[in-house]
DNA sequence: CTCAGGCGTTGCGTATTCTGCAACGACCAT
DNA sequence: ATGGTCGTTGCAGAATACGCAACGCCTGAG
């Protein structure tokens, strides 16, 4: 709706493919390089983008700076931590949280136990959509017109054999996933690697998140991982219990 | 440089400190309403603002996929990763990666400590710059007058009794690690945890990432944890060495 | 049930703001 | 030395964003 903004938020997907000059900003976005130079600017000052040695701008600072203070910000977050913790203690396996967003779902937390490599470089990551238990969950739980229009216009990558093909077949397992209240990915999305998950629901009992626990079969198979399904849901409850509970209403400025 | 932008930019941070309004995001912004509406809708076109159910607007998805692309594309982060985890092998401790920029220090990579006591601390954050042994490091290598400048203007809050007070004592500091080329942060964050930290630096010999182990006293006393002080080196040498080797330009678009 | 108040939204005329041009200076490689 | 590339600047014109005022919607009070 406003051009200059449009011009300057379009540079920040651009940079995120990997850093770039004036000329090949000023290109993409299709001006003269005298306007992309100023955009980039006013991007610069507030510290979304950087100018790195060699004068090539890329991604900036304060960007993960933004995206940590949104991600703390999230009370499902903070509600749900801990028992994600708790249930990463009783069985062992990686643990996710996750929201739906705007045609997308993403990671909002995560505790691993064997590898604790890498801690938070996949939060914040949009997730396999089509095939990811947690999304499963979400998806499901959209209003009919919304989930089946979503459905028709996402793309349905084969991952595997075991990937969801097309949306006829996704929204077939929408509706069972709906109905029963709990959803698996059994190889959708890696060969070896399966995950139960159950929903997290507000007080008007919509679903606010989904949380899962994953594990390669070569750890446990699938019919012992999904023996973990009441637990999950224990928990998955609970949470959902503290959420709708009281909202706990802290962000009041002076 | 560009008003429409820098007010559309504005947003953001306001809304980092929590959900708000139409009304208040016009007023905080100076702006008529009908004015913030526009800038809303554009931001919220790319993403970056989601808007909830109760119609307030705050920091949306994409920012998160964003931060995260940014973060995949550091190649220094790439390179010394298989470092670090080979480093917390070797000692067990918290492994951290960060980088300077634009007057912060920020961890842009974290391997977690195999004993149980954990550290807060997180990918994106941006660390007690006063304090932190890898602040230390990175500013050590400033040019004189920017490192003074910035040494000045910042804050130096006393965590612990430990902290660095003022910025002549930090300026002191800082040239005792530029002399040493290595720094510890002795309880200076938290009464109880040390850190050692190395320089990674580049083909010019310039610091561009600095890497540290922490540990808890209560796990190994300071003294048993300089005594990594080799084993560290060595391994931000190693990166040096690899980083500066060659340059890989791989972000070249079709 | 009515009505006032608050909030988000819309269309529009004005003028502020952004744009593209062209020229300059720095730097690199030939 | 010199041609080329790249980032930077000032400017005049015009497209663009701004604020205004009015509308519709919802909520809560009388």
């Amino acid at each position: 709706m406003s051009q200059t903004v449009d011009r300057a938020l379009s540079i920040l997907p651009l940079l995120a493919e990997g850093p770039a000059d004036l000329g090949q900003v000023a290109d993409r976005l299709g001006v003269h390089k005298s306007t992309a130079l100023r955009l980039l600017r006013t991007l610069h000052e507030h510290g979304l983008v950087y100018r790195q040695s060699d004068q090539r701008y890329r991604l900036g600072a304060r960007l993960f700076a933004l995206a940590q203070e949104a991600m703390e910000n999230l009370d499902i977050r903070e509600i749900a931590h801990p028992h994600l913790v708790r249930l990463n203690e009783q069985c062992g396996h990686t643990v996710h949280l996750a929201v739906y967003e705007e045609n997308e779902v993403l990671y909002i937390d995560k505790v691993e136990s064997r590898y604790p490599v890498r801690m938070y470089s996949r939060i914040g990551k949009p997730v396999a959509i089509t095939v990811a238990a947690v999304a499963k969950l979400l998806l499901a739980d959209l209003p009919e017109p919304e989930r089946r229009a979503l459905a028709e216009q996402l793309d349905y990558p084969l991952y595997t054999a075991r990937s969801t093909p097309h949306a006829e077949a996704f929204l077939k397992e929408l509706a069972t996933v709906r109905e029963q209240g709990w959803a698996t990915d059994l190889g959708g999305h890696e060969e070896s690697i399966n995950c139960v998950a159950a929903p997290v629901r507000g007080a008007d009992g919509r679903v606010v998140a989904a949380m899962s626990v994953s594990a390669p079969n070569v750890v446990v198979t699938a019919e012992e991982l999904l023996s973990l399904l009441p637990l999950v849901r224990r928990t998955a409850d609970a949470i959902s219990g503290e959420y709708s509970g009281r909202t706990p209403v802290k962000g009041t400025p002076a």
